[in-house]
Order: structure tokens, then C-alpha cells, then sequence
DNA sequence: ATATTACATAGACATATTTCTATATGTGTT
DNA sequence: AACACATATAGAAATATGTCTATGTAATAT
């Protein structure tokens, strides 16, 4: 069962990803007040959005103008997981 | 305490080096042996080799004229861990 | 010393990625 | 309808990455 860590992996391969994971892992978060916390245009930050929306690691709600990002946190602990069991320590035997 | 994960997810993030790591969790390899399951030459194994000990994934030890590699096991699984660790689902209070 | 084998390093080139500016789309307001 | 605000999309430019060929280095054998 060939596990697709590729695009888990390389959306997470990107510090300006991985603090957005970091903030809206406590509570979700426009867009706009994401940008807030980037030295980076906005378009930039939707960039990022979008590659970590379709690895799943992020869902969306809309809200009137607004767009709610929050983690996908089952995601990330069963890619890490599953990725962890490919290189199992084997119990000796 | 900032885990670095920018480096091991940068070198996890490539699916020849994700087939590397496999390939040698099993039992250390030679950089030969590893190339003939790869259609690729040997200085880019050796290139993708050393991204993956510049994050500590794999560690190498020279035997006479070859250089066998292994997979660093704890490392992997650390910091999976220590990733998973900053997105904990906080329990409901 | 020379040759051979195993691996690493350097540099070139193509492709991918990240960021930007400009603009489009969608939602709410007047 | 016209406007303003929030976000998305398109396209360009700079940088990073992956792969190759050519070459260097280290170990062993002759």
C-alpha cells in the first residue's frame, strides 16, 4: 500500500507553510488576518493556501467575504504516522 | 523549543530520496547497490545521499573502497513526532 | 607507479518553486 | 447599479532544485 507522502511532504517543505499550519492549528483564520502575521502580499499567502488545501493538511469555510483556513489535524498526524510505520525499528526477533 | 523541521521535511519532500530511505531501512546499502534500483546516475544518488545526511535521515560508515548507508531511524521517527507535537488536538477541557 | 573500482564534487542546464504586480471574481453595502 | 472589500487567479521574474557530464579523490590490486 504505496502511502502518497509526496505532496504531504513537500507542501510541509516550506517554512512559510509550516507557520501557517502553526497558527491556525489553535483556531481558524481568514486570510486577511493571516497575511497579518507574513511579511508577504497576499497573493502569496493564497499560493500557500492552496498548496496546503490540496494535500488536505488545511479545510476552508466560507464566510460572507471571508475564507476560514483551519489544520486538518488528522490529516497531518496519519501522514506522519503512516510515513513513520514504512521505516518500522523491527522488533528483534 | 523550535524544531527544525524545515531541513527534514526538505529532504523527505522528493520521492527518490523517499525510495532511498525505504530501500535502506531494510539493511544498509553501498551507494552501487543503491543506484542499480534507480534509473538515474550515480553523482545524483550521491547528491540525493547527502541531502539525506545533511538532516541526519540516514548516517554512512566506509567499508575499504565503498561507503554503506543505513537509515537513522530515531531520526525519523523523532521528529515525525516532535512535528506531530505542534498540532496536537488539544483535549476539550 | 599505474590501473581500476567506488564514490564525491563541480559546473551546466532544464525544470520547479516562490514571490511579486495586475487583474478577476464574489459578497455585501449604499 | 455602483462601489468597496476579501480572496483568487494569471503571468512574469528571480531563485532553488534535480539531473547530467566531466573530473577529482581514496582504496585496492597488479
Amino acid at each position: 500500500m504505496e502511502f502518497d507522502c509526496q505532496t504531504f511532504f513537500k507542501a510541509v517543505a516550506d517554512p512559510t507553510r509550516i507557520q501557517i499550519m502553526k497558527l491556525i492549528s489553535k483556531k481558524e483564520m481568514c486570510v486577511s488576518d493571516i497575511c497579518t502575521h507574513f511579511n508577504m502580499k497576499q497573493p502569496s499567502i493564497s499560493h500557500h493556501l492552496n498548496i496546503l488545501k490540496n494535500a488536505r493538511i488545511v479545510k476552508s469555510r466560507k464566510e460572507g467575504k471571508e475564507v476560514y483556513y483551519s489544520l486538518n489535524k488528522i490529516c497531518v498526524s496519519s501522514c506522519c504516522t503512516d510515513f513513520m510505520g514504512n521505516f518500522e525499528n523491527e522488533e528483534k526477533e
